[in-house]
DNA sequence: CGTATTATTGACCACTCTCAAAAAACGTGG
DNA sequence: CCACGTTTTTTGAGAGTGGTCAATAATACG
């Protein structure tokens, strides 16, 4: 399960120990860095670090005082919050470009953890906040990210709370097809998740998202040629599913 | 129905026909106005219009493009979502100092509509963005705001994929009444949402709101003294109850 | 390979939904 | 102000989707 998310090269990373990297990052147009000065990417350069984890790793977890915020240059990673008895929501599973540690004054409001080995972006919140001052696009830039996050969130909460289970699992698959469409090479995608991490994605068991799967396979509306990736065979009929029509 | 958000007089705006108002205006501390000098709070005013509107009526539909944001003066509105076939998910309800009509480029993500009379404050979208570059607190504030409501998105995401109808309709009764405090003056909690707009908001039926409203009342938790209200007798077991321990 | 973990499949069950009816609340007009 | 019809809420009986518990199969890993 170590190379499942491919188009970047761990590699690259680690031999870059600090402050290079960003130029040749092919994620520019995806992170937040997008339609920023090559100056101002400097300065945002300036300020952060990278790190590397291996995977089921925390990044930080819910409640901790928010020090950090992140990036994805590579891997994935899902992020999740916990009832006091261990039911679990994942809140979101995030790809290369995708950022993440935006929070209120009460600390992060979710656990984050890395489900791959990831190479992450870290931008220290103070930092980051006083470059407000200097590069102004970035709080602009940083407000469509959260209202973008916003408007999916509202999304997965009519999943969540009106859909059913064959209808959440179209639409994550549907999801998951679109938002990992340019990081793949081939046509099959990558399920760099558990089956349990999908059940506590879409509010439903893993027998149920099981169930599911297999049926979606049987009906040849997808392909699961190996736990670890799936292929999307009839992408309208699961389009339709998805929306519930 | 028509006056169950009491503390403001709907009155007070309709005598003063623009521009007037938000210097007596009492949600000075909970709207995004919120730390802004008073000379900025003076620009602000210059952009925004008044709108009153009776209960029941769209203030602007899902997909519509997005043209204003909106404060709430007086009232309440929900918002939501729907699927093709009429399945509903209520997203939020929101009262006077809340703010909506956030948007990505694609239109408003959710439908707007009054529960009650209410009374907005209504600012341009192109002509706030102006106003950022005059204000920079301005777009700070509208990030606070932002990411506090994708934070309480995300505890909505955990109600709605974890916790059972017992423990929803907890959620719901302790959230509206630590989010509707400060606009009280008795110890009933006004209830201007009907059940099936409870039931859309926890992803439940009417039937179970109903039942288990009745069963927390049976239990000596709640008090219903009439449809539109409701008094909380244990918070306690009612906070426990909604943390599901 | 052998062991541990994860995923699938099966049988059964329960929480919540559906359908239906009664009760209560609301609105309207006489 | 009350009678009436309408709408909303409550209550009841029964059903179904998805959950629980358990066993088997597949996969990962040392």
């Amino acid at each position: 399960m170590g190379s499942l998310m491919p188009p970047f090269d761990p590699l690259q990373d680690k031999e870059k120990p600090e402050g290079l990297g960003c130029a040749h990052c092919d994620l520019a147009e995806l992170a937040f860095c997008a339609g920023l000065k090559h100056e101002d990417v400097s300065r945002l350069t300036a300020i952060l670090g990278h790190v590397q984890l291996p995977p089921h790793t925390s990044i930080f977890r819910e409640g901790d005082s928010a020090q950090h915020l992140y990036s994805i240059a590579s891997g994935s990673v899902k992020l999740y919050k916990l009832l006091s008895d261990g039911r679990r929501q994942i809140t979101g599973f995030l790809f290369p470009g995708n950022f993440f540690g935006l929070s209120t004054p009460s600390g992060y409001a979710y656990t984050a953890e890395s489900l791959t080995p990831v190479s992450l972006c870290r931008f220290p919140r103070r930092k980051l906040e006083a470059l407000y001052q200097t590069v102004p696009q970035l709080e602009k830039r940083l407000l469509d990210i959260t209202i973008s996050e916003l408007t999916g969130a509202h999304d997965q909460m009519l999943l969540l709370g009106r859909k059913t289970a064959k209808e959440k699992v179209a639409s994550f698959i549907v999801g998951l097809e679109r938002r990992t469409r340019r990081l793949r090479q081939g046509p099959a995608v990558a399920l760099p998740m558990s089956r349990s991490d999908i059940a506590d994605y879409l509010g439903l068991t893993i027998e149920t998202v099981s169930r599911v799967m297999t049926n979606l396979k049987k009906e040849g509306i997808i392909g699961l040629p190996d736990a670890g990736h799936l292929l999307v065979k009839d992408h309208d009929t699961l389009a339709r599913l998805a929306e519930g029509a």
